[in-house]
Order: C-alpha cells, then sequence, then structure tokens
RNA sequence: GCCGAUGUGGCGAAAUGGCAGACGCAGCGGACUUAAAAUCCGUUGAGGAGAAAUCCUCGUGCGGGUUCGAGUCCCGCCAUCGGCACCA
C-alpha cells in the first residue's frame, strides 16, 4: 500500500533565518518516505521479491566504531563515495547491497565504565543510537534491515565459532589448507592448531592493567593514558597467521586494490629467500641431542624426547646454532656469529668467566625500551660468550658473540656476521675490532676495510677443497652453496617472512569471551551448543592489576563445572571486524554465520575478491585488511565461502584536514561536524562538498566557503525549476516547459550525462559535478527550460543530492507526468546520445613550432589536407612564416594543427 | 636510512602526449535595492605594448633528455606528507 501522496507548500518564514532553498523540510520529509517504503530494503535469494535476472553489487564501508564524540566530516566522505555507487547502480538494474554496522567491543568504552560505572553495553547503545541518526541525517540509502554489531550475542556467538574452527584446525602444508585437527597425525596437535597458547613476551602496561597491541603503544607508552609500558612473557593466545603467510602474498595478485597497499602488505609480511646454515659449537660437536637450537617450522613432534623444548624451536643432531641469511654466498666472508641476547642457547654455549658480563650485558639492555634500544642504534654494543663455532664452509673457528641489534623475534634470533659486505655487522666489527675480509666484489667497488661494501657482484675469496664461487655473480653463488651446504648436511634453502603470529587475547572485560575451558591445565573448545558464550555482568569493571583479566573477578562464571573452568581472557577488537561483511549478507540466520545461498549469491562475482568495492581509511591498509584475508582464507579452504579473498577492489578516502590544513583534532579545535553543516547548508550540500572538495584518495583540507559555494549551486538547480510568487511560496517556475530542447541544450545535457556516468565508475565524483555545475549554468541561462533537459539532470544528479532532486522531480511529475513514475531511486538511468555531442564545426588550434598563433574552424569531418589548405591559408599563420616554407605540417585532425619551419 | 604518495593561479582543483588553469572559492566591476544581504551579468595566472579591438613574453617544485609538440613520457635532484625502521 502506497501511504497518501503528499503535498508540500514552502512559505518563507521571516522570522527564521533565510535559506536558498528549503532543505531544512524536504530532507527530513524524503528521509521518512524512503524509510516508510523501505526503498532501499534488499531482498536476499529466496526472499519473494527477489529478482535473479538481476546481476549483484555488493558495495561496503568500512564500519566505524561508534565512539562518544559522534562523526566528524571525515565520516561521511568515504560513506557518501559509496552512497553515490550503491544508488547509480541500483539504477543500472544491479541488486545492490549497502549495509552499515558496528564495530562496537572496544577500549574507550570499558574506560568509560571503570570511570562511570555505567556498563559498556548501555554506554555503546547510546554512541550507536547518536551515530545511527547523523548517518541517517546525511540521507545514506543504507539497508538498516541488515544493521550488525559486533557487540550483539546473535552477532559475537559466530565470532566465537570462527574461533573455535581456528582452534579445531591445523594447516596441513601439503594440501596449502585448513584441515580438522583429526586429519593432523604428528603426536602433539596442540603444537599446530591455529589457534594455540603461547607464552608470549607481551606489551603490558601497569597503568591500564591490560596488554596493549603494538599498535596501541606509541614511544613506549600507552596510546591512550601515557602510562609506561614495559614487555612482559604471559600466557596469550595467539591465532597462526604465519601459516598463510606466502598465500596471504601471492593471492594479493588478483585483487583491484591501490599498487601501494599490496606493497604495504607484502613488505609487512617481509618475505625473503635465503638459507638456514648449520654452525657446530667447538667443544659440543659430541653433545647429542638433549642440546636445542632454533629452526622455525620444524616439528619438535618428530621428537619426542623434546618436551621441554619451546615451540617453534627443534632438536638439533648435535649441538649446532641455526643462522638465516640472504646472502649465503658470503659464508666464506663470515669472521665471527652474533646471537640475540635473549637466545636460549647463550646460557649453554657461554664460558663460566664470561657469564658475568653476560648478565650485566642483558641487564642493560632489559632496562631499555623498543625506543631506546633503536634510538641508540648508531652506537653498537655487544660481549663476546667465550664460545667459537665452525664455519661449516672452511672449518674456520670464529667467535660467538650476544648483541641487541640482533632481534630474537626475526629469524632464527642468530646471524653469521659477515662485515665486509653488511653495514651493521661492519659497524659491530669496527668497534669490537674482528677481522673483515672481502668476499664479493662489487662494480662500485671499494676497500672494505675503510666502508662496508654492499650489494651484489662477483664472489672472490670463496672456495674451499670441494667448492669454489669465485667468478660467479652473486644470485649463481647462492644457489651453488646453498646445493653444496644441503648436499652436505650444513644448511638448506629457506624462506623467512618477517610477519609473526598473532597475538589475539586481551586482559578486558568489553570483548567477546573465548569458547574455551581448561581442565588439569589443557584447555578444550566448548561445544557449539554452548554458543553464544556471553560475559558475566561486573559490578566493576576496574582491571585486577595482577594481569589477570576482570572475567577472573566472576568467579561463578569462571566455573564451567567441577574440573574445569572457563578462559578469562577476551578477543581484541579486530575479531569482530575480520568477518563482518559475511554477516551483512544473512545478518539474522540463526543456524549459520552466513546461509550457502546468499553467500554464493552476493560474494560470488567469478573473482577473486567478494565484496565488488570496499572503501575506508589507509589505517587499516595493513592490519584489519591482513586479519580479515586470514580469517576469509581459512573459511574459503573449509568451503564455507566462495572466494579465495574478502575484497575484490580497495579504494582508500584520503584524509580531512581541518580548515588550518591540520589533522582534525580536538585539541586543536578544528574539527567540524556534520550536524553543524547540515544545520546551516542541508544535507545534500555536505555531501556534495564532501564529493566536491577533490579526488576522492587525497589528503585536503575543509572549507566552509567550500560548502557554501555547492550550497549555492543546490539552490541554482532549486531556482531552475522554482520560483518564489507573491505570497512568497516557491511554486513551480512558468519558465519549465514541455518543449524540444535547443541543439546546444542537448549538446549540454548529453554531454552531462555521459560525463557524470563515466566519472561515477571511475569514482571522479569532482568532475562529474563539475560538469553538472555546467549543464546548470547553461540552464540558467535559458528563459524556457524543457522539462526532458531538467529531468535527466536531476536523474543524473540523484545519487549526489538525493533529496534535492526527488523533491523537484516530484514537482515536475504533478505538472509533467513523465514515462517513468515513482521515486527517482527507482528509475532507470539515462543512456546519453552520441550523436547530441557532435558539432558540425569545430575550433582548431594551429601552432607555429609548438606555439599557439591562431584558431581556425572547420567542418567537424575536413580532411587532413583541407585543414592544413585553411591553416596555410591564413593571414595570421602567413605573417609568422614571415615568408619562410613549412618543412613539415602536422595535422591531427579534430585536435590541432602545428606548423614546423 | 628504506618504501610509497604528492608538488599546477591568492585557495580547493581540471586537463586519452595536442589551446594549461574547466568547475568552485576568494577578489574586482556592474545590474537590482533607500541601503545591505541574497540573486543575476561580466571579469580575474604573471609581466609588458596599445586609445582600443588586440598583440607579445614568461609560466605546471628544480636541472637535463625524448618528441613537430611534455603538467603528462625518460634520467637526475629538491621539498612536503604518510608508512616501516638494526628484519640479517
Amino acid at each position: 500500500m502506497n501511504p497518501a501522496p503528499r503535498r508540500t507548500y514552502y512559505f518563507v518564514d521571516m522570522n527564521e533565518k533565510r535559506k536558498p532553498y528549503p532543505y531544512d523540510r524536504i530532507e527530513p520529509k524524503w528521509q521518512s518516505i524512503w524509510a516508510e517504503k523501505g526503498t532501499f530494503r534488499t531482498p536476499n535469494p529466496g526472499d519473494a521479491d527477489f529478482d535473479p535476472a538481476k546481476p549483484k553489487f555488493y558495495v561496503l564501508d568500512m564500519f566505524p566504531y561508534p565512539s562518544g564524540s559522534g562523526l566528524h566530516v571525515g565520516h561521511p566522505e568515504g560513506y557518501t563515495a559509496t552512497d553515490i555507487i550503491a544508488r547509480y547502480r541500483r539504477m543500472k538494474g544491479f541488486n545492490v547491497l549497502h549495509p552499515m554496522g558496528w564495530d562496537a567491543f572496544g577500549l574507550p568504552a570499558e574506560q568509560h565504565a571503570i570511570k562511570t560505572g555505567e556498563h559498556p553495553r548501555e554506554n555503546t547503545a547510546k554512541n550507536i543510537a547518536n551515530f545511527k541518526q547523523q548517518l541517517n541525517r546525511i540521507g545514506f540509502n543504507y539497508d538498516w534491515n541488515r544493521e550488525v554489531n559486533t557487540t550483539d550475542p546473535g552477532y559475537f556467538k559466530w565470532t566465537q565459532w570462527i574461533f573455535r574452527l581456528l582452534y579445531e584446525s591445523w594447516y596441513n602444508p601439503e594440501t596449502r589448507k585448513a584441515e580438522p585437527i583429526s586429519t593432523y597425525t604428528g603426536a602433539n596437535p596442540d603444537g599446530v592448531r591455529l589457534a594455540f597458547v603461547s607464552e608470549a613476551p607481551v606489551n603490558w602496561c601497569q597503568g591500564l592493567g591490560t596488554v596493549l597491541a603494538n599498535e596501541e603503544v606509541v614511544d613506549g607508552k600507552s596510546e591512550v593514558g601515557g602510562f609506561p609500558v614495559e614487555r612482559r612473557p604471559m600466557r596469550q593466545w595467539m591465532l597462526r597467521i604465519t601459516a598463510y603467510a606466502e598465500r596471504l602474498i601471492d593471492e594479493l595478485q588478483g585483487l583491484d586494490w591501490p599498487e601501494g597497499i599490496k606493497l604495504l602488505q607484502k613488505n609487512w609480511i617481509g618475505r625473503s629467500e635465503g638459507a638456514h646454515v648449520y654452525f657446530v659449537l667447538e667443544n659440543f660437536e659430541n653433545t647429542p641431542t638433549s642440546l636445542i637450537a632454533l629452526a622455525l617450522d620444524t616439528d619438535k613432534a618428530d621428537h619426542p624426547e623434546a618436551d621441554a623444548v619451546p615451540e617453534g624451536h627443534r632438536v638439533h643432531r648435535t649441538a649446532e646454532l641455526t643462522v638465516f641469511t640472504t646472502r649465503p654466498d658470503t659464508l666464506f666472508g663470515a669472521t665471527y656469529m652474533v646471537l640475540s641476547p635473549e637466545h636460549p642457547l647463550v646460557d649453554i654455549f657461554a664460558a663460566d668467566e664470561h657469564k658475568e658480563a653476560i648478565a650485566k650485558y642483558r641487564a642493560e639492555i632489559g632496562g631499555k625500551s623498543d625506543l631506546e634500544r633503536t634510538e641508540l642504534s648508531k652506537d653498537k654494543t655487544g660481549v663476546f660468550i667465550g664460545a667459537y663455532a665452525v664455519n661449516p664452509v672452511n672449518g674456520e673457528r670464529i667467535p660467538v658473540w650476544i648483541a641487541d641489534y640482533v632481534l630474537m623475534g626475526y629469524g632464527t634470533g642468530a646471524i653469521m656476521a659477515v662485515p665486509a659486505h653488511d653495514e651493521r655487522d661492519w659497524e659491530f666489527a669496527k668497534k669490537f675490532e674482528l677481522p673483515i675480509r672481502a668476499v664479493v666484489q662489487t662494480a662500485a667497488g671499494g676497500n672494505v676495510e675503510e666502508a662496508c661494501v654492499a650489494g651484489e657482484g662477483t664472489a672472490i675469496n670463496s672456495h674451499n677443497a670441494a667448492l669454489s664461487l669465485d667468478g660467479l655473480p652473486t644470485a649463481d653463488a647462492k644457489s651453488k652453496i646453498i646445493d653444496w651446504l644441503e648436499a652436505n648436511g650444513g644448511g638448506e634453502r629457506k624462506i623467512n617472512y618477517k610477519l609473526r603470529d598473532w597475538l589475539f587475547s586481551r586482559q578486558r572485560y568489553w570483548g567477546e569471551p573465548f569458547p574455551i575451558i581448561w581442565t588439569d591445565g589443557k584447555h578444550s573448545s566448548l561445544p557449539e551448543s554452548e554458543l553464544p558464550l556471553l560475559p558475566p555482568d561486573l559490578d566493576d569493571f576496574k582491571p585486577t592489576g595482577t594481569g589477570e583479566p576482570p572475567l577472573a573477578k566472576a568467579t561463578d562464571w569462571v566455573r564451567y563445572s567441577e574440573a574445569a573452568t572457563r578462559e578469562t581472557n577476551t578477543m581484541p577488537q579486530w575479531a569482530g571486524s575480520c568477518w563482518y561483511y559475511l554477516r551483512f549478507c544473512d545478518p539474522r540466520n540463526p543456524e549459520h554465520f552466513v546461509s550457502p545461498e546468499a553467500e554464493r549469491y552476493w560474494m560470488d562475482g567469478g573473482k577473486p575478491g567478494g565484496v565488488d568495492l570496499y572503501v575506508g581509511g589507509t589505517e587499516h591498509a595493513v592490519l584489519h585488511l591482513l586479519y580479515a584475508r586470514f580469517w576469509h582464507k581459512v573459511l574459503f579452504d573449509y568451503g564455507y565461502v566462495s572466494t579465495p579473498e574478502p575484497f575484490q577492489r580497495l579504494v582508500n578516502q584520503g584524509l580531512i584536514l581541518g580548515e588550518d590544513g591540520q589533522k582534525m583534532s580536538k585539541s586543536r579545535g578544528n574539527v567540524v561536524n556534520p550536524d553543524e553543516v547540515i544545520q546551516e547548508f542541508g544535507a545534500d550540500a555536505l555531501r556534495l562538498y564532501e564529493m566536491f572538495m577533490g579526488p576522492l584518495e587525497q589528503v585536503k583540507p575543509w572549507s566552509m566557503a567550500g560548502v557554501q559555494g555547492v550550497a549555492r549551486f543546490l539552490a541554482r538547480v532549486w531556482r531552475l525549476i522554482m520560483e518564489e510568487n507573491q505570497e512568497g511560496q516557491w511554486v513551480l517556475s512558468d519558465a519549465v516547459q514541455d518543449v524540444e530542447l535547443t541543439g546546444a541544450q542537448q549538446r549540454v545535457v548529453h554531454a552531462t550525462i555521459k560525463k557524470v556516468t563515466e566519472d561515477i565508475e571511475s569514482l571522479s565524483f569532482n568532475t562529474a559535478i563539475s560538469q553538472m555545475m555546467v549543464c546548470t549554468n547553461e540552464l540558467t541561462a535559458a528563459t524556457v527550460r524543457p522539462v526532458a533537459a531538467l529531468r535527466a539532470l536531476l536523474q543524473v544528479l540523484n545519487p549526489f543530492a538525493p533529496h534535492l532532486s526527488e523533491e523537484l522531480n516530484e514537482t515536475l511529475d504533478r505538472k509533467f507526468p513523465g514515462a517513468e513514475s515513482g521515486l527517482l531511486a527507482g528509475r532507470t538511468w539515462p543512456e546519453y546520445n552520441p550523436a547530441f555531442l557532435v558539432e558540425d564545426e569545430i575550433e582548431m588550434p594551429i601552432q607555429i613550432n609548438g606555439k599557439l598563433r591562431e584558431r581556425i574552424v572547420v567542418k567537424k569531418d575536413a580532411a587532413a589536407a583541407e585543414i592544413e589548405a585553411i591553416a596555410l591559408a591564413s593571414p595570421k599563420v602567413q605573417e609568422h612564416l614571415a615568408g619562410k616554407t613549412p618543412r613539415k605540417v602536422i595535422v591531427v585532425p579534430g585536435k590541432l594543427v602545428n606548423v614546423v619551419v
């Protein structure tokens, strides 16, 4: 049933500030019409009004954290862009999925709860209501039936479900896929689960009583509150994202993402090709397997005697040190070794008389924050541990040192030092007077005693009885020595990644509880039937201060059974945002996180990525996008989703700066609130200005004068169609008539349709708007304004300024019913006719030696010879030629003529 | 240090290798008005010649190059912003 037709009269209210057009009445009017009619409700496959003949288009915004301070003008930038795309695609005949939701777990709500005692749930609900109301005032076409909220048990049930899936899975390197843990045949399944427990050094913040993610720590202090942060080993849940490192790099290839973002991800994952090289320790040659050495990816479960070996380490044949190097070709130049001070083997290999110095050095650097450690990087420090290793390639005896320039977290935590060809090793060798031996000759050359000679070249001084690299270019030398090492048990080819496993637990209240219970120190997952696992209600959200999470205070909740207790950590904020785009496809489904039918329809467009367009800020270029891709791939391996990647096309909108050109912030007082802009200029003006400022992806400053400019444009469009009568009412202008368009009007209207269509496709909204301004200026000049021209303009303007265009179109329709009826939002996008764009005669510039000298007018299809003749005959040209004969005349028909003398 | 992005009027910006500055802001002049605001019309890169219409020179961060022709392509710099930062 349609509601009774509305009729709106506008009176100029003298008491009120005069508005260029009554946006304050028409905007709420259309917003409520859209809500009542359900204009933007998107049916799913299986729904009665679903049309399977239409292609799908999934256009998504990065959903916001609903903060207490509400929206600022940066938010609607990307949202307006996707809003335009969604409206446009719908008019182009697509089924459009364009949802919005809330990433609502997070530290601010919890901090607020600690301060005020108000439950985070209540505060979050208020903030969401505020955000939603602000978004609706801008007139976005979200399908609110699909709203999701990560803190809703109906949602986080499935976040917990996916975590449980990760926990019950391992990555099978043979199949290169996640599989149920039951297919793993090794002795220690807990060592390979995709979600696992680890004793990891974490950023512990005493002031906040919680661990923090790396990105929450700035300069050794907490981002919130500025409290000191220390590294402390704690029992933590980790996700084995490193298992997917290779796929996360390789599968970027098929995505339409900015190359810069792909590169950022690749660098973050940090793939390096090289080798592991084993160095036997002097005096430990016959020490059997009771000693350990580092080697990532090696399965300690194959060695049952190695129960005491920490995660990720392996048992060696003998007491060896393994190093990772990307330059195995320089092995003959290794003159010493360096271990990270935290390396577990230091205590085993160190000579007794050096142990005191080692302890002292460790204490020194232990007191340093990460910042200090890197700040002092210019000055290398370290101590000799009194041990010697044997270089496998020449049997040479080289000293072993510890130094903080070698990081425990990368590679094996140990390096072979080649001071001649590595800048850091060179500095260290110079300071401690260690030998430097050149083994690579580079094109640039140089004396290794004076400076480090970095880069590739030709191997020299690199031979033993059985092997010579001398004369080989670096690449060949690398592969030859790796072959030799592999044949002689001295090492192996190895690919190393910078990416670390993902620290996935937080000692917080306001997050998803883990679906895990502990029995006799062993963990197991809750049965699916017990999900969602709700957090307990607490009276007091303060941290315990001991490192125990707040959930530990709820002793009844923690007690699962006589024998078992619940995990008290919660998941980080990233968890809910890792899969929300899937829930939007089928947001209320109680049986599945998304039904297979809905998933297939909305996500499978025949491309690697599911979401057709994803728009958000660069601040998520690495972490969110990497995490979501990881989860998606696990779900893909199980067949729960039909594409290997979540997001096909990614666009980062640029930051909006304050009017002062500075980043918007409360402390600078340059934050612009969209509500104020709407109050003064209307939502359509806000939308239009956000898009008119400049290219979407560029950083650009706000300007209220600019808003006024586009508001003026909208008012001009209004007055194309409306005029004020004697009583001060806005009524349809008499100039609007059902007449044929003039040639010039035909041309500008069709040029506008063409340009706006193409510019929306390429997200060049600013130039689309200028073209509509050109069109409006042209029509303003006309004394009689053809309805057809106005209708076309309103139709292409509709995605940008939906309220104004619907209102004007309704007014036009009352007097001039057209071929289509109903809302513009439901009509078909106009086509342009190329025949109207061509002019009979065109103006062509004439250059002489590349300088513009004259313009001529020729028939549009004039032949090159004809144009040349006209050009040369021009008096101006003759004058400039000054009697000289042109050497060459270049005629580009339709473009220009260039005469060369 | 490494990686990436960006440098065009007073400002935001536009230009498939082909008339640099579309469109908008600000400015200036005019119309309407008792007046102002709003609106409409015109004008506006810099410098120079001319009474004027017009014309000339220079001009896209800097220096080179390719080309009949470069804001656009190539080489080398500089500056600003963003990310990473002893990653072996």
